[in-house]
DNA sequence: CAGTGGTCTAGACCACACT
DNA sequence: GTGTGGTCTAGACCACTGC
C-alpha cells in the first residue's frame, strides 16, 4: 500500500491510494482503521476463531504493507473493544467468552455485598427450546423477514439454590440450527461460549433497556416469588461483528438479594 | 528526565531514573504513565480549570522532558476517561459536565422511543436543602468522619410535567459549604456544572447499584403514583479525581415512560 | 535464547481551525 | 500562514514468555 518515493518519510500518498486496500471500507478514513477493517472482515470470516493466536504485529504490518505502528493502533482498537486479547510476551488472540477474563461480562447482576455465598457460577434450568415464527417486533429487532424461523428458549438462573433470574432468549432459527434443550443444559461454561464454539456466533456487544415491573402470575411462581414483588426488567439485543443482532433477551432479574452495577465513567 | 547518551535512542535509562519526577507516583511504571499522574495533579491542583485549554503536546513534552508522543499517550488515555477533550486544530480542553457533549453523561433514563414529547431537559423542583451529621453508613460511603457535617438534598426531575425521578443526594459540608436550595433550583444547566463552577468539585466517574422497589407511601406521593408502582432504586456514588467519593445520591426512577439504558462493550 | 507485545523517540506530513 | 491535534514511519530498547 505504500511506496516511499523520495523522503523516507511518506505516511499517505493520498486518498485515491487508499482505496486499493479494499474496496468495502469507505475511501478516507485513517491507514489504521482500514487495517482494522480487514482485520474485523478476517475475524467475522473465521480466519481465526475464538481463543486462537493471529499473526504478530510485524507479520501483520508485512501482509498489509504498513508499518508495526500502523497495525498496532489497529489492535489496540480492536483490544479495547474486547474483539481481540493482547498478551505480552505472548501473542494477540481473538476474544472468546470461554475465557476467564470475559465469561460472563454481560451479566451485571452480581450479589450484595453482605452475601458472599451467592457469588461463583449460577446453575441453569432450562424449560423450553421451541421452534416458532418472528412477529413483527421480533423480525425487526433481529433484521430477519416477518415469520422467519426462530427460537424461542425459557430458563431460570439460581445462585445459591435460590432462583434468581427468569429468562427468554430468541435466536435465529437459520445460524442455530440443532439447538436443543439438552444442549442449552448441559454445555459447559458460559451459553455464549457455546454459541462460539458450535454455531459460529459470536456476541461481541450488547445493549440492555431496563425498567421496573411486576411479574405475571406464572412468571412469579417460576421464582418462587409473589406476583406484587418488583422485579428489573431487562431487555437486551446482543450484536455479533458489524452491529448484526443475533439475540433478544427479556430477564426478570429479582433484586432482593443482588443489584445490577453499572460503572459510568 | 532523558539524557541520550550515545545512540539516538535511549527510551529509557532504568528504573532508578524514573523516580526524578515525582515520589509520588509508582516508581515504576512506564513514562507516559506518570506524565499522565502529572497531568492530573495539575488538573486535582486546579492549574487548569474545567473548560480551559491545557498547554500544546509539545509544550507538556518540553515542560516534562519527553518527546510529543509520550506526552501524546498520556493525553489519550485521560481524553478517553472524560478528564480531557481533544479538538483537532484547537488543542485540549479540560472536560467539564457544561459541555454539550458531557452533559447529562451520567444519567442513563432515556425517555422510551414512542415518547419524543419526554426528552429535552429536566425540570427540578427542590424539595429541601438542609444541613445533617454523617451516620455510619454514610461516613463510610463518604470516606468522612462519623457525624460530620453533611448537606442532604432532595429533589424532583420531571419530563414534560410528569414528575419522574424522586432523587436524595448527600453532599459533604465542607465541600459544598454555603449550598442552598434556591441555587440548586435556579442555576442554570446541569447541576454537575453547578459543583464545578462554583465548589470547584468536578465529578469524574460515578457507581451505581440497581434494584427494583416500591415506593414509601410518601414517596409515591411525590411521584402522583400509586403505592404499588415498581420503580427502579438507582444508588450512585460519584467519585471526583483519584476516585474520592464527593456525593451519594439514592433515585427512585419511574419507568412508565423511560428507560435505563445501557450499552455493553 | 528468540519471539512477542509494550514503550519511547524523532521526524515528517495531513487535517482542521483561526487569523 | 501558523499552530493545534492526528497519522504514519523507522528504529531502538524494555518486559515478558517459553523453548
Amino acid at each position: 500500500m505504500r511506496e516511499p518515493t523520495s523522503a523516507p518519510d511518506v505516511p499517505n500518498e493520498g486518498l485515491l491510494d487508499r482505496d486499493v486496500l479494499s474496496p468495502k471500507v469507505p475511501s478516507f478514513s485513517p491507514l489504521y482503521q482500514q487495517i482494522k477493517a480487514l482485520i474485523l472482515q478476517s475475524l467475522k470470516a473465521g480466519e481465526w476463531k475464538p481463543g486462537e493466536i493471529i499473526p504478530s504485529e510485524f507479520e501483520l504490518a508485512a501482509r498489509f504493507q504498513v508499518s508495526q505502528g500502523t497495525v498496532r493502533k489497529a489492535v489496540d482498537e480492536l483490544s479495547q473493544e474486547h474483539l481481540l486479547l493482547r498478551r505480552q510476551g505472548k501473542g494477540t488472540f481473538v476474544a472468546t467468552h470461554s475465557e476467564q477474563k470475559f465469561q460472563y461480562r454481560f451479566l451485571k447482576l452480581v450479589p450484595n455485598a453482605e452475601n458472599t455465598a451467592l457469588s461463583g457460577p449460577a446453575h441453569r434450568t432450562v424449560l423450553w427450546c421451541k421452534k416458532a415464527k418472528a412477529n413483527p417486533d421480533i423480525a425487526k429487532s433481529l433484521q430477519l423477514p416477518l415469520g422467519c424461523s426462530i427460537l424461542q428458549i425459557r430458563r431460570i438462573l439460581s445462585f445459591g439454590c435460590v432462583p434468581t433470574i427468569l429468562e427468554d432468549m430468541i435466536l435465529p432459527g437459520d445460524a442455530f440450527k440443532g439447538l436443543s434443550a439438552e444442549e442449552l443444559q448441559n454445555h459447559q461454561g458460559p451459553t455464549y461460549a457455546l454459541f462460539e464454539k458450535t454455531y459460529g456466533v459470536r456476541m461481541v456487544r450488547a445493549q440492555e433497556k431496563i425498567t421496573a415491573v411486576h411479574p405475571s402470575p406464572e412468571d412469579a411462581k417460576m421464582l418462587n416469588i409473589n406476583d406484587n414483588t418488583p422485579l428489573l426488567q431487562v431487555e437486551r439485543v446482543a450484536l455479533t461483528y458489524q452491529d448484526k443482532p443475533m439475540e433478544i433477551r427479556r430477564a426478570l432479574y429479582k433484586t432482593e438479594h443482588h443489584h445490577y452495577r453499572n460503572d459510568l465513567n
